[in-house]
RNA sequence: GGGGGUAUAGCUCAGUUGGAUAGAGCAACGGCCUUCUAAGCCGUGGGUCGAGGGUUCGAAUCCUUCUACCCCCGCCA
């Protein structure tokens, strides 16, 4: 629709150019902005105040002129010239309501779009180590991460999502260390206890899954307990299967899909890490200092040099980031996007860095990086902190188990990432119009319970009749619930592009306010069949859009409540 | 001390990338169920957009200085 004013516009200005009105060196940019008041029409552009200038003229003026050229075009029922100089577009009835149409033809498809052109795109998200279940803000990124590949799939893109994750660094060394300590029935509170060993009852879980023999089947990992507390090569790859498949059934309760598990020893394995830092002393970019090799990072924008190569050998976990993401240079993605908590920002100069050291010809702004802030979980007014399970912090599993998939998920990826995000267990748990995923889920179940209502009195909608009859939607609700439908496709462009799923959240909630407003206002199933046929083509389109948007954020779209 | 993020109604947050009189939900107050699901609707009140300066036809939005809070600043990940 923008593109059709825009259109009309362009041809004015050519208009006005041949008549020389307008110089005709100018090349201006058509800008059509959605109106925020419906006194001020449907659509309205500037373009008279931004020209006013290089053409020497008052802006109101070159807009009456503007509006005096325009084709006649049976989108536009009228214009009017408003404040400083804006020029606002009053559609016509039938432009607005041809939206219907669109909708109920295109299904689940509707807006989507072939933005990305089927470009490749891979999205890293989670990359949790195996050290123990999910947390809170795991469940950030999982929301928002797995959204964001649903709208860049829904935009055109051709997605793989992947997940990074180290199966074998001194964080694993310590998780074995627990495990092995609990198989030989020791406690955190006792003496022998490994220092920082992991304290959490999930421990013990896996001691005496490990003792009994039991078979793990994760994801990307399948281990059998060797039930030998000595072995603790043995001991280790067994918990790091066991919490892989804890995680695995976190993000399956989560309905998050992975394409591709990617592990860090696979780095090693394949010589990658080696390779890098050969490529990486090779272009000159490092020095020995106290016995240790640096990646002189601060040539690419990093505050300080970064140790690659530890004093004792061993690599630190920089390097094999840098190696990661060359590998997935070398797979050919052009465009990778990582989603991580904000606590990693660190990495992201680093990474950079370490890339424009291999000079590899990679971009300089690549990978591109979401980061989310920290998420703080309240329950009656106060901060939870303590998981029974975890020990330390709050898991995701908890948080499904008490308030549902629907809920959490709508709660962390509602906010914009940058935002910090406080999860009130209670706000989430209320059955209420306090609730804004039921107030949304709600509106989708209304629509059905409209068409049950039309099959119990024997009746049935006949889509063609609505259609053809969409002229008869002239109440301001109906009307206003037009216009919002119609943006749809525009929030769900916009969202893929500035990476902010949230604004589908946002999008829905108040699409599902001008229906419940317009429910409450009007009757549906009157005896006008004309009119009412009308009306369940427009509560069609609204469930259909409802399910399409909710979908995009991993939210079910429940039939009844 | 350095880097990043945030600051908008009593609370939680939006704000279409510089547009017209800054919005929504909650909380407060007052209404609406014999009528398609009241997990709903209607109405009222509520603001120095953290503070100062700048850019221009026009700023919550861009630049600058300052303040407060959060995160990071390891040869951990």
């Amino acid at each position: 629709m923008k593109e059709q004013i825009s259109q009309l516009i362009s041809q004015a200005l050519e208009t006005l150019v041949a008549q020389g009105s307008l110089p005709g060196d100018i090349s201006p940019r058509i800008q059509i902005d959605r109106t925020r008041d419906k006194s001020h029409g449907d659509l309205a552009s500037n373009i008279a105040l931004t020209l006013a200038k290089s053409a020497g003229r008052p802006p109101r003026d070159l807009a009456a002129e503007l509006c005096a050229a325009l084709p006649p075009s049976p989108l536009v029922e009228r214009t009017e010239i408003a404040g400083p100089g804006f020029i606002n577009f009053f559609l016509s009835d039938d432009s607005n309501q041809a939206i219907v149409r669109a909708i109920i033809e295109q299904g689940a498809s509707f807006g989507h779009s072939e933005a990305g052109k089927g470009q490749q795109v891979q999205v890293e998200f989670v990359s949790a180590n195996p050290t123990g279940p999910l947390h809170v803000g795991h469940g950030r990124g999982a929301a928002v991460g797995d959204s964001l590949c649903r709208l860049l799939a829904a935009t055109g893109w051709n997605v793989s999502s992947e997940f990074y994750y180290n199966d074998a660094g001194a964080q694993i060394d310590n998780l074995a260390l627990s495990v092995q300590a609990r198989c030989r029935g020791l406690t955190p509170d006792d003496d022998q206890w490994p220092e920082d060993g992991y304290r959490g009852d999930y421990i013990a879980d896996v001691a005496t899954a490990y003792m009994a023999g039991a078979t793990i089947d994760a994801e990307d990992q399948h281990v059998t307990g060797a039930a030998d507390a000595e072995d603790l090569d043995a001991v280790r790859k067994f918990a790091v299967a066991y919490l892989r498949r804890e995680q695995d059934l976190d993000l399956k309760a989560f309905a998050t899909h992975f394409d591709l598990y990617f592990l860090e020893s696979s780095l090693y394995q394949s010589g990658a890490v080696e390779e890098t830092v050969t490529r990486l002393v090779g272009n000159g970019h490092t020095y020995e200092q106290e016995g240790a090799l640096w990646l002189r990072t601060t040539d690419f924008g990093d505050d300080k040099d970064r140790v690659m190569r530890k004093r004792d050998g061993g690599y630190t976990y920089f390097l094999p980031d840098v190696a990661y993401h060359l590998n997935k240079w070398q797979r050919g993605f052009k465009r990778v996007i990582n989603e991580q908590g904000a606590d990693h920002h660190s990495t992201v100069t680093r990474v950079r860095a370490g890339l424009q050291a291999l000079q590899a010809d990679i971009p300089e702004g690549w990978p591109e990086y979401v980061l989310h802030q920290m998420v703080t979980v309240m329950r009656d007014g106060e901060e939870v902190k303590i998981s029974k399970r975890a020990g330390s912090y709050v898991t995701l599993r908890d948080l499904i188990d008490e308030v549902g998939r629907d809920a959490t998920r709508y709660f962390l990826v509602a906010r914009g990432p940058s935002s910090q995000l406080t999860f009130d267990i209670d706000l989430a748990l209320s059955q209420s119009n306090d609730n804004p995923v039921y107030y949304i889920q709600y509106a989708h179940a209304r629509v059905c319970s409209i068409m049950r209502k039309l099959a119990e009195q024997g009746e049935s909608w006949n889509p063609e009749s609505g259609l053809d009859s969409l002229q008869r939607l002239q109440e301001e609700h109906e009307k206003a619930l037009l216009r919002r439908l119609d943006r749809f496709p525009e929030v769900v462009a916009g969202a893929a592009t500035s990476l902010e799923p949230h604004n589908v959240a946002n999008y829905l909630k108040d699409l599902a306010g001008d229906f419940h407003a317009w429910y409450n206002a009007h009757k549906t199933l009157v005896e006008d069949k004309a009119l009412r046929d009308a009306r369940l083509a427009l509560s069609e389109a609204v469930r259909q859009v409802i399910a399409n948007g909710l979908d995009l954020l991993g939210v079910s779209a429940p039939e009844s409540m």
